[in-house]
DNA sequence: AAAAAAC
């Protein structure tokens, strides 16, 4: 039987007090103290298992708690009294905790970091918040009814069913309010479905569009998840940190990126979230793992690093977090990423939550990732306009010399027809280093202010060129592949792939850095005889997104021999990929992703403009 | 073949 709230409070107070007469039996470990206890007088005790009666917690799960935030977030339509909401509260011991910490809160001045921490909805911080602000894109003109037929596959056993609501998920009060800060009124379908899964104690492999409000989707459970659990004992090495939830990126500026969305979602709850990459001096981000880590994200280098010095311990991990995780499997990070989950004393799986997220998920990609997951359930999601709808794509052969010369074209243009008063900006990507350093020079020489962003320069120097892109200082950011994937940049209105890149799904990624929070944005790609082997993939790709394919890139294509392997499951499917584990049946030749939807499984919402595949040799589930 | 990721 489980003990109450409030007697778990009294507990954790009086063993704290035992700690410090120095009796304690393990004087190597502590009692944990949840994240919102901490850090108070012990003077304060008899005032906190008052407050949490079991009585307040029924009212609170019956109806008080769930109307209160229906009333405020869904207008009328969310407040029904849901039966399923006292279990679940029962289920993750959670509810009453939410109410009583808040108004414990108002009751307690200065005992906690809170007071001081700075407040991340300030200001116009607040407005950078948009890519899943429902009312803004509904004041944009995206029909949400569309949602309905959102294409999503979920398969593995015993998936648990999605939420309509945020109300309908026990998500606890402080991450409620900070939900309503961000001004998040309605799950995103990735959302819907992966937050009941992982609260459901399950693993997650999801795939779902760029832009889609992945990030959220792994910090809600994450950050529900810790402040639910308030009976785990961390050990206490005085210069280890013991972190409960590990989020992996492969970028340093993504990590930030996600650390930045994380500690908006956890304000005044107490969680404490540290970020860790490499290329920053180490000294700061060893002082703020001193001051205490619930959350930890990094790259994967850093961590190594920190792990190797037992200045942070992979022992109590609870929830694994990899973002972008096809990238991370790849083989560049995969022995690391292994490293880090299979040999550096991390709970094995099944002793913890695992969730792989990324926009495209190759089938090998797959099958190694299934290392890493226990009986997990795969979630293939599109969403409304997925990116490449908002997204006109365009391509345009052009020979390498002519290359400049044809984007000084395009820049003239859209400086001509630019709206003054709004900023565009406009990302290239080009395959080098090199070659981001020379043509970002040649575009200052030639009176385009631009910047660059990639490897070889000093982590001080990628921070400024982000920075001065993204407030419009430097409008053009030449980029390689660091800034493909995952980065949120508001206001890009253009996406120029100045070389493309020889894997579609690197495309897939590039070209969704606009079009992001229901805005429309542009890509241009230069293709020329170097492109080969992307024409199928690509006019594939383009066809499902219902662009224009021009008649020499589908010529291009249909000459193509490379087929095979490398085939994709852009022909005649929809965005999405496929659960591996499901292509037995289907025969080897299918697509390496496979296709979502099909007349198979759990697979449900068909788009109405499906057109059919572009290619006739190409699998497809729905032929 | 290139890019990313530790010092």
């Amino acid at each position: 039987m489980r003990t109450s709230w409030a007697d778990s409070v009294a507990n954790s107070a009086s063993e704290t007090a035992v700690s410090d007469n120095n009796s304690l039996r393990r004087p190597t470990r502590a009692t944990y103290v949840p994240p919102h206890l901490r850090n108070r007088p012990a003077s304060d005790t008899p005032n906190i298992s008052g407050l949490a009666s079991e009585s307040e917690r029924t009212n609170f799960n019956g109806t008080a708690g769930g109307s209160q935030w229906s009333r405020s977030s869904m207008g009328g339509g969310g407040g029904r009294t849901n039966p399923e909401m006292g279990r679940q509260s029962q289920v993750y011991g959670y509810a009453g905790a939410g109410r009583g910490v808040g108004r414990w809160n108002n009751r307690i001045g200065g005992w906690d970091r809170r007071e001081t921490e700075v407040n991340p909805f300030g200001g116009s911080d607040e407005a950078d918040v948009t890519d899943q602000t429902f009312s803004e894109q509904e004041n944009s003109g995206i029909n949400f009814d569309a949602y309905e037929d959102i294409p999503v596959e979920t398969s593995g056993e015993n998936a648990p069913p999605p939420v309509n609501t945020f109300s309908e998920i026990d998500l606890g009060e402080l991450l409620n309010q900070n939900i309503r800060r961000c001004k998040y009124v309605k799950p995103t379908p990735i959302q819907r479905h992966a937050i009941p899964i992982v609260l459901g104690g399950r693993d997650l492999m999801a795939c779902a569009q760029t832009g889609s409000g992945k990030t959220a989707a792994f910090c809600f459970p994450i950050i529900s998840g810790i402040m639910s659990e308030q009976y785990v004992q961390r050990p206490h090495a005085a210069r280890t940190a013991y972190p409960l939830a590990l989020i992996l990126s492969p970028t340093r500026e993504l990590s930030c990126q996600i650390h930045d969305e994380a500690k908006k979602f956890s304000y005044q709850t107490g969680v404490k979230v540290v970020v860790a990459y490499g290329g920053a001096p180490i000294n700061r981000q060893l002082r703020e793992l001193e001051r205490g880590v619930d959350i930890l994200v990094a790259t994967p280098g850093r961590l190594v690093d920190l792990l190797e010095r037992a200045r942070v311990s992979l022992q109590m991990i609870k929830y694994l977090a990899l973002d972008e995780a096809d990238r991370m499997l790849d083989m560049g990070f995969e022995p690391q990423i292994r490293k880090i989950v299979e040999q550096m004393g991390m709970p094995d799986r099944g002793m913890r939550r695992t969730m792989l997220f990324s926009a495209t998920f190759p089938r090998e990609i797959q099958r190694l990732a299934s290392d890493f997951l226990s009986n997990y359930i795969f979630l293939a999601v599109g969403r409304v306009g997925s990116s490449t709808d908002l997204i006109v794509q365009r391509v345009e052969f052009v020979q390498e010399s002519d290359k400049r010369s044809n984007l000084m074209d395009l820049l003239h243009a859209q400086r001509e027809n630019g709206v003054h008063g709004k900023q565009t900006l406009t990302l290239v990507f080009v395959e080098t280093k090199k070659g981001a350093d020379s043509l970002e020079h040649w575009l200052c020489l030639n009176g385009f202010p631009a910047t660059t962003i990639h490897g070889d320069r000093t982590q001080q120097e990628r921070e400024l060129a982000l920075r001065s892109f993204k407030s419009g200082k430097t409008p053009i950011l030449v980029a390689t592949d660091v800034a493909a994937r995952g980065l949120d940049i508001p206001h890009v209105a253009h996406v120029v792939n100045f070389d493309l890149p020889n894997d579609i799904d690197d495309y897939v990624h590039r070209i969704g850095r606009t079009g992001r929070a229901g805005k429309t944005g542009l890509a241009t790609a230069f293709f020329n005889e170097g492109n080969l082997s992307l024409a199928k993939p690509l006019a594939e790709l383009m066809q499902e997104a219902s662009q224009e394919v021009p008649a020499w890139l589908a010529r291009y294509a249909s000459r193509t021999l490379y087929g095979g392997s490398k085939n994709r499951r852009y022909g005649g499917g929809r965005f999405g990929g496929r659960d591996f584990r499901r292509e037995g049946s289907y025969g080897r030749n299918l697509d390496h992703y496979g296709l979502v939807g099909g007349n198979s499984g759990s697979a449900y919402g068909v788009p109405g403009n499906y057109g059919g595949g572009y290619a006739p040799g190409v699998a497809s589930a729905w032929d």
